[in-house]
DNA sequence: CGTAGACTTGAGAGTCATCAACGTAAGTGG
DNA sequence: CCACTTACGTTGATGACTCTCAAGTCTACG
């Protein structure tokens, strides 16, 4: 096989042969405008459990968009006590708070076999000043993640903040064409916990409880949402509104 | 008095004018590209103690920089509880948050005599295509929200909290030319105490410790850093790395 | 299959919230 | 300008939510 085909052929469809691209970057992007996101796009398909994707202190060069699989964010302390940041699934971007920096401010790390598609920052900026749908999307998506972490930096009982966070994955997994109400918790009880400032034993006792109480199915890792109003009527005042949902 | 004197004189040099112009969205823009800023700019320049910028639910349309004076923006739950997400000093913008969805998701007040710049979005959105600098700063300022955002939903304690924000607000007022060491809390210990979820009491008691350890002075709403090294070292995990500062 | 890590469940403790009372400052109108 | 009123701030006592520690169970992966 020839190295040009491929590329003209597969590689430079990265976007507009992408399922995700309704959810990703190049949403309200005309189609000669995501060709052009896909010269400066490549995709890294090699991380497995466990592996990588930054480190805080590695030079900020480029964002990433999840192509498959998930990753979480995460600081540590000087202590060494991890904070999960967030939970990044499929057509979600990672390394937004390092923009600001020269360097990444996080780390970030594959929670399954994942792959991604690197967008190298400057030629990213450049583009979406030629293209106005992207500079758009990217506001967007940075807004978007200022609303959710000012919500989560709420005073909320650990219960709001678990129900929140089952319903916020819940919508964020269907918007991806997965089942809403029936999914795997891809991640441990401890990253849970970290990330919603809780011990991993009150997001045990928690999920217990909301089984006791008809409202979830929970099987390990597996979870049954079996009364989807109610548990988004107790984290409400954590839920981000949207115009585009 | 003719108007069109006092516009091309005056109002058309609010950024070139003014003394924040290092602090806010003209970082990094020329002399030129800061006249096509004032162009879409104005200055709204009466707002009382305890007047209303924006409400949760108005059409957004745009961002605000504050010009001096100060705002909180805040949410209110369902039960009526008021969350304070931020302070808004001089330089900054307020409005981020809003620009993912088609309406304000937060009230913004003023804490003291303030006054704003209006910055109509999507003008905004149309110039920084134009203007390199212009999108660099505002995605910049995006960038150190969501960190800002991220690092305050970890997992911390009170006095982690608070002594970052003694930090943090010692910082802010330092790079307007204000003293670091000393100065004056504009807001009151209520909305100190919802920004870092904690109760009121807790600040007070939090602050009348710092006292007891020769970390601070307060009387009132005046404080006094008088040990910032170990404050900053309390508050460390909170803090939010930068290359720009 | 066995081991290591993850998860669950229970008991006890701690941080911080709540309730309550008092002191202080601020703003208003006489 | 001062008394009055109201909100703000402080301090103490109590209690609750959630954490920590501990043990046991389960799950996953080699």
């Amino acid at each position: 096989m020839e190295e040009g085909v491929i590329d003209l052929g597969q590689l430079r469809q990265v976007c507009r042969g992408c399922s995700l691209r309704d959810l990703c970057l190049p949403v309200g992007m005309r189609q000669s405008d995501l060709e052009s996101l896909e010269h400066i796009v490549h995709t890294r398909g090699d991380f497995d459990r466990g592996q990588h994707l930054f480190l805080t202190g590695d030079r900020f060069e480029a964002i990433y968009a999840v192509k498959n699989g998930a990753f979480k964010t995460y600081t540590l302390d000087d202590d060494g006590r991890e904070h999960v940041l967030g939970f990044h699934l499929p057509g979600e971007l990672i390394g937004l708070d390092g923009i600001h920096s020269d360097a990444n401010l996080c780390n970030a790390v594959s929670l399954e076999k994942s792959a991604v598609c690197v967008l190298p920052f400057s030629r990213l900026e450049e583009l979406a000043r030629r293209v106005p749908g992207l500079q758009a999307q990217l506001l967007k998506v940075m807004s978007r993640d200022i609303s959710m972490h000012s919500r989560l930096a709420g005073d909320h009982t650990a219960e709001e903040r678990l129900a929140a966070f089952l319903v916020n994955m819940s919508s964020r997994l269907g918007r991806r064409g997965l089942a809403r109400a029936a999914f795997r918790l891809f991640m441990p009880r401890r990253d849970i916990a970290s990330h919603l400032r809780l011990a991993p034993e009150t997001v045990s006792r928690l999920l217990a409880r909301f089984q006791k109480d008809d409202l979830i199915e929970v099987h390990g890792k597996e979870v049954h949402l079996r009364d989807i109003d109610r548990l988004q009527e107790i984290g409400r005042s954590l839920e981000v509104p949207s115009a585009t949902s």
